[in-house]
DNA sequence: CGAGTACTTGATCGTGATCAACGGGTGTGG
DNA sequence: CCACACCCGTTGATCACGATCAAGTACTCG
């Protein structure tokens, strides 16, 4: 494959942390960079073990997930297109990351991209902000966790998967719809519920009109401001 | 004040971010930074508002709280001295940061900071390290919240305020006793519980001999593997 | 010494977990 | 092509954990 073309045809090249490179200061990266094609469900990084690749993904949905010792699981993030994934120093990883759909990473030998940081400031400032973003979002996170009931929780998810999947459109009223990358579990498994109380949630956002569910998983947003009521907005 | 001084007799001068800069390099940020005490309760920052101050906690503590609209709070971090407060760049603070006990900081205005940054990698980086810590810590707390039980919380929160009030001693056995910087309510709101849950799960654990309650603000563990035990581990 | 705040303890209630059964879609193999 | 199994989702019944409401106790500080 030829390296130039690794990044040429790049679904994110410019949406990604790549995108503080000119075209010749890739090289580096591509030099370095391997194109990787994981199925939903296949895990790309373990915590516990030591980082060994960062990744850029190109294609499809991943999560990163916290458990306890005696196997409960905290959906802890989600990661979509042009996310960076995995930490450029030595360490142990502290969250494991797994596909939720078929997906097309852009990968790095950790200690590689860790050089190629190295050279290119830009860059590094790009994943400082990202890593400021992240850790903003975590702590929303943590609001919702800590406080939301069950019912906010759900609703609250709604508006922010229906943000991300509409691409963020103007706060349009009139119905919206999209297709959650996500089971019912692993709804659960983000908002610190049971599957059986995010679906009696669903159900009676669906029973006051509020949205539809079109199919296994979409979503359909028929009274916006209904629903950042039940979000408690 | 005398700018060299301000660094020379700082407490947590190789602690901090600072620690990447020379004595020489001081000179940039002592001439933008300042001193600054606040008494507990006082907030340094307020969700919402424009960035205006980076800062360095020299003593005391602090923490970060997100709130609901209608007045929910929810603690999602705690700042330690030679901890870093605040972003760098433009933008909207996402937390509060308000000291939970009388604390003295080094603060920064934000643009003179984001300056001196830009100066130096190093410390460029060790903020990236830091924030990445500060990411692990968030996740890890939202599979606390997410998946614990109110004593589990507990007990996980008591072991982890003695790794950080005892300055990581050993895990020895044998009593460890230290005082918590929060009050019950606090606590509550770190954990997402109630105070009255948090006081009974203490009463629990303390009735069972695992710990002992000196005062308003001590704790004593008499029995780390239980209080392991009862955490989940 | 009195007032206020933090904490504890008790009684009751409600939300969400748990246990259980069932329906619908999908892929596999006979 | 259908039968079957499996997974995902829904719905119902019950339970328990933690919230809420309510007193009452211990420290601190004026």
């Amino acid at each position: 494959m030829n390296a130039m073309l690794v990044c040429a045809d790049c679904a994110v090249r410019d949406k990604a942390l790549c995108g503080a490179l000119s075209d010749g200061e890739l090289a580096a990266l591509n030099r370095i960079g391997r194109r990787r094609h994981l199925r939903r469900g296949e895990t790309l990084i373990w915590a516990g073990e030591d980082n060994a690749v960062c990744a850029n993904l190109l294609s499809g949905v991943m999560k990163l997930t916290a458990g306890t010792a005696d196997g409960r699981e905290q959906i802890v993030g989600l990661v979509y297109p042009a996310d960076f994934v995995g930490r450029p120093w030595p360490g142990e990883a502290g969250v494991t990351v797994t596909a939720l759909s078929d997906v097309e990473l852009c990968t790095f030998p950790r200690a590689a991209f860790e050089a190629v940081l190295e050279d290119h400031v830009r860059m590094e400032r790009l994943l400082l902000q990202r890593t400021f973003a992240a850790l903003d979002e975590a702590r929303n996170r943590m609001l919702a966790l800590g406080r939301l009931s069950a019912g906010e929780k759900v609703a609250a998810f709604l508006l922010a998967m229906a943000d991300r999947g509409s691409g963020c459109r103007a706060t349009g009223f009139g119905p919206v719809t999209f297709d959650l990358p996500l089971t019912r579990g692993e709804m659960a498994e983000i908002l610190g519920l049971t599957i059986e109380t995010v679906s009696r949630q669903l159900g009676r956002l669906k029973a006051a009109g509020t949205i539809a569910l079109p199919g296994a998983r979409g979503v359909t947003i028929r009274d916006r401001a209904a629903l950042e009521a039940a979000a408690g907005n």
